[in-house]
DNA sequence: TCCGGTCCTGACATCGATGTCACAGTTTGG
DNA sequence: CCAAACTGTGACATCGATGTCAGGACCGGA
């Protein structure tokens, strides 16, 4: 601490003093190491022909320096200019869809020691822009992206340069790429006949917000469905727009004051569903009204009556999501496919009781 | 693609011919402006001192190449050396609590233009230290980190250097920094509480591997406040190790096939309540014996008898982290403090029984 | 007219790593 | 025993951006 030099301490002292508050780089392990920077970048990638007595050395100074090598500054130079690391967007990183997709696209890339940048899109075009652009500014090696914007064309230029993109849950408009999504439309339509089956010909059909891609779908698929059974839809009650758990429980309250309430509900969307139960409860109508759901929600089956729904499989999502990513990072270059990944109509009571 | 160069065709083209492979620099955008890139630079970063005629036409040129700066190259140079990201690593991504938490995070994070990385914990001491070590090496602002590991003292070298880390859900050992943490033991007590004063004196403890901090904290609140209440605790059954659904189911059943069956259960994690459940359900034991778990559980309302617990308050604690996280980024050198989030306890009915 | 001060602008060094290449010393093969 | 090949190493340019600094254009005032 005290100087020893004279009054003209203008000379630099030789000697690098560490300080504690700076981040050791390649050049301070070096000094220590008394090597070249060349040789510690080296040993820190574990290239061959370096001496097992300098490795030794080498290590000994990384490990007291408590150096962490720059990923990114390495990744400017080096060839490849990977950074292992991933860009995902999802609906919300709070909601359990969400959560299944991102822990299997985690799985995937840990593996390869990928790290993974979520964000929650929130149904906000806006926020879809900002989210892809904050990936794209940290130069992640791919995007794994759930959309609502109405063109995803801003994308082609990114999609030109080789990175490789998957769309999942949604598809998307205005480019050719990835795409995995549940089999919508099919699921929905199964749950439908299920109705049917049961004697149902009055099923309301509860929807999210009617431009997102999937709710349209579904509600295609349910359409399509009482179409192909005859019924006429004329007067089947179709709402769309329920964006929350509350609008559905309006709603379907609603429903059941009118005139001519529905033997039967197909809720469309996880939130809608718990929305539907909600209200069937409060008004005591959960032993009478069928309803089955579509996307499964957590503790269905300890309900009473057990949820009936067309589950969907947001793990496999997730996992071919990254799946595909990694195969085009490792040079596959076909073009992009629509992978489907099918639902599953879980019977648990609420959906198997007939119409009054 | 046919060569128009004779058999010298070693000269370079002196234009730059646009390959869409690549991706553009400011040199690119500085180029096709007829600036120099430092010029660019000012316009990406809104800098002074740029006519309004150079700045057109550098967004222009950016804009045409789709150019998205590269801010890990910036960083490198950048005085602050801020890379405006930070690491998270939560239980797992894919558990509701974790979501809740993360999604606060990402809310704070994102006001401020700062990406997130999502880590998933799965309480195993390894992947606390590559999760933290693929952090570090991305240069990350800060770490809000739940451990499992006995001591965080590998991280003393990077808290001397100044990088903020804030400790969510479970404390940590060996370290001295922010940490905000659920109120467990009084949380746990007041849980115990609730189910002495509907008069019982059995009440069996379900509890997480014992490894676990915040587990021994409910263990000890659990066990304090039935010495309080005079409860000999000798007889008592207290066990601990489930780490799944299935254990707790498990174990519930043995219990309540046991000689002397209790007549309450305090579950001490969410799982372990959703197990507990199962368990009462199956023997048909869950109108008599009484239930309260800790940590909330989703439709738990929904569930007849409706699960009364002593919720946490995830988002808070997200929030509260990121606050710490930035308020230290913004200059607080202020020592490391412990924030307790206040838990609260939800009568649904499962945990209002009397022993019969 | 000259001077000092803004306003704009670009050349250049630099951040922390890796790719290339040159070079010395050691083996190997003929 | 010597050329060829291989091993171990470090100097240096470079990746894409920003900080520094210097210089030219233009302004107003003496």
């Amino acid at each position: 601490m005290t100087s020893m030099s004279g009054p003209e301490d203008w000379v630099a002292s030789p000697v690098d003093v560490v300080d504690p508050r700076a981040r050791p780089t390649m050049k301070n392990v070096a000094a220590l190491a008394g090597v070249g920077v060349k040789t510690v970048s080296r040993v820190i990638n574990g290239e061959p022909n370096v001496s097992p007595a300098t490795i030794a050395r080498v290590r000994a100074a990384a490990e007291s320096l408590d150096f962490h090598p720059d990923l990114h500054a390495g990744n400017l130079r080096r060839a490849d200019g990977r950074s292992s690391t991933l860009g995902l967007l999802v609906g919300s990183v709070g909601n359990p869809f969400s959560g299944a997709m991102h822990r299997a696209v985690e799985d995937a890339a840990n593996a390869r020691g990928v790290a993974v940048f979520a964000s929650s899109l929130d149904d906000d075009p806006d926020r879809e822009e900002v989210a892809v652009s904050a990936f794209l500014r940290r130069r992640v090696d791919g995007l794994i992206l759930t959309t609502v914007s109405k063109s995803q064309s801003y994308l082609l230029p990114e999609l030109r340069r080789g990175t490789p993109v998957v769309f999942v849950d949604r598809e998307p408009a205005g480019v050719e790429a990835d795409v995995v999504v549940s089999d919508n439309a099919a699921g929905a339509a199964a749950a439908t006949r299920h109705l049917l089956s049961y004697g149902h010909r009055r099923i309301a059909f509860l929807g999210d917000r009617a431009d997102i891609q999937t709710a349209q779908e579904r509600r295609r698929g349910f359409l399509e469905e009482l179409g192909r059974a005859g019924v006429a839809t004329a007067d089947i009650p179709v709402i769309t727009g329920l964006h929350d758990e509350d609008a559905a429980n309006r709603a379907l309250i609603a429903l059941l004051e009118s005139e001519h309430p529905p033997t039967a509900v197909f809720s469309s969307q996880n939130l809608i569903t718990i929305g539907a139960v909600r209200g069937l409860r409060e008004r005591g109508a959960h032993h009478t009204v069928a309803l089955v759901g579509f996307d499964d929600v957590p503790l269905a089956d300890l309900l009473e009556p057990g949820v009936t729904v067309v589950a969907q499989n947001p793990h496999e999502i997730g996992r071919l999501a990254a799946a595909r990513i990694f195969a085009r990072l490792d040079g596959d270059r076909s073009a992009g496919r629509t992978y489907v990944v099918p639902t599953e109509l879980i019977t648990r009571g609420s959906g198997e009781m007939r119409p009054k």
